[in-house]
DNA sequence: CTGTTAGCGCATTCAT
DNA sequence: ATGAATGCGCTAACAG
């Protein structure tokens, strides 16, 4: 069994409450029995009960994290980091996975109240208006999301993006992106269109409206530059390209975002966009605990993305 | 407020006791106010804290994660699955990263026992041994670790792909594998080895010990097949060899392990052996439950890997 | 400065 | 069949 305050109470003859106070720091206790009690504490290995401290605090030492869908290849870094921010200032994580709908979002949110989560993350589906639910919550999303409280600038990434190749020469340029339903796709996918010159020709490519494109019929109608919203379809679009003889970065350059976890291992490496999920995660999770702690609010934050230059993006060919 | 036991007992007119009995169903309490009191509960939304229960049965209603590092691409799905698992018999998941070392691994367990987890599945880093810690725990590995509780049968992978690409005739294998730390992938490359025909020449290239590996050189060499004990590196492969000029899967056949989010996304998709997450999942979380709940203890189970054949493999060129 | 008391929400005796 | 009392481990308020 695991040391209680009582016990370490009955061996120093003082009450639990005094030993509380001692441990806590809190205390009006005097600095030598304080001493006593915390050596005691150390030696018997005592580790307080979140459990009990929860029931009488009302916080328990945890947050949850929803996430649409686990298994979307960029997620697991959020994950990390969200961890890895809470931990650092003593909180739990509990995930739960809203398997993309609303319904489950909701679920999620219910049971999260049920275990008694301090506060949440959440990383919401598009048009998911967050109804106020009593506990502090931490949106990340996109800034252009009213209750956004921290994320990448991804309307800036996809300026960057653009402006990108367009510096190195590339004059038709396909963008290329899954949904409109995500607010994250359509901002970068803005982003590229507010940064294009006058003279730079482009398209936009929603993979939900077409059957799978045929990247190298587009590069027969002259594109030499794709960016894709995600580098899944940037790869995607890359090792068609290689297939079908077509040489990257020689003859088309291709782009993405996030750097995913091959992003750096494929040939060409990929040129990408990045977003500090560590600067994000903290920064959500200063938000959470300071409407948990009832600290001063914390600003929302928006983190600039950064290129991350490698081998598949490279001066336009000579026409 | 969330509505308590006590609201619901005092708008009735009855004991906090009866109610709980009434809710439980355990009680003896009669059928009529019974459901007067369920009708009564559901009524107000009534959602018992797990925190008050838990203090009072010793049992949170939460399990522990540990991942050896979130971020690897293959986590990603048994996190997932773990969690629909866990969910679907009421458990919460809190995760932890023991960041690849087993002081982290030690230092996740501790964090998890003080926040109360009635349980722990854990992926372990090679090596580490399982001390007891008076708390049940499922180990997710492989199966030559004794402690192992589910787990894909990575060796009999290893001899399905090498199979394999005999079936189509590859006379000269190249195995790939990343680092002899890893009790999965060396289970794999030993299935591989036993599954080798006398007469097919092969050899193992552990990544830890070269530098980048030059596939085009290794087809020259008169290398026609490749399999990686991940598809990450089958990937870097893949696209390596095309970046040379090299087609695949006409002149080279390449394969890989677990079905990455990617795996089916380029071109050629990749041949692979995926694993049933939900099944071992399933199996790992029943593990946990038998031992928590007291009831029969639940075998051990090795899943099999099953192939998924796509168009990274074909018939070995005509020499 | 220190100890006593009370009660967070629940499930479980034991008495009625 | 139901209710009153108890205590899980802890901390906040109050006495001493």
């Amino acid at each position: 069994m695991q040391p209680k305050l009582r016990d370490i109470a009955k061996d120093l003859g003082v009450s639990t409450a005094t030993v509380s106070n001692a441990l806590s720091g809190n205390g009006r206790v005097s600095v030598e029995l304080r001493d006593r009690i915390r050596a005691k504490a150390t030696a018997m290995a005592y580790s307080p009960s979140l459990q009990g401290r929860a029931l009488r605090t009302g916080r328990s030492g945890v947050i949850g994290l929803i996430l649409p869908d686990i298994s979307n290849p960029l997620f697991p870094a959020f994950a990390q980091s969200i961890e890895a921010a809470a931990e650092k200032v003593g909180y739990g994580v509990l995930i739960a996975d809203s398997h993309g709908n609303t319904d489950g979002q909701n679920d999620a949110l219910l049971r999260m109240m049920r275990q008694g989560a301090d506060g949440i993350v959440i990383i919401p589906r598009r048009g998911t208006r967050m109804k106020d639910l009593g506990l502090p919550v931490a949106v990340v999303d996109t800034p252009s999301t009213p209750e956004n409280s921290a994320s990448a600038d991804h309307q800036d990434g996809g300026r960057i993006a653009a402006q990108h190749l367009q510096d190195l020469g590339h004059k038709k340029i396909a963008l290329i992106a899954d949904s409109r339903n995500s607010s994250v796709q359509n901002d970068r996918i803005e982003g590229m269109k507010e940064a294009m010159n006058p003279d730079t020709e482009y398209c936009v490519f929603w993979q939900e409206d077409n059957r799978r494109l045929d990247f190298v019929s587009l590069v027969a109608e002259g594109y030499t530059g794709f960016i894709a919203t995600s580098d899944l379809y940037a790869l995607s679009a890359l090792t068609q390209l290689q297939r079908g003889g077509i040489s990257v970065p020689g003859l088309a350059s291709v782009m993405g975002f996030d750097d995913l976890a091959f992003s750096a291992a494929i040939a060409p490496s990929l040129t990408t966009l990045a977003q500090d999920t560590d600067q994000i995660a903290t920064h959500a999770i200063a938000c959470l605990t300071a409407q948990i702690e009832g600290t001063a609010p914390v600003q929302k934050v928006v983190v600039p993305m950064t290129l991350i230059k490698r081998d598949s993006t490279k001066a336009a060919p000579e026409t």
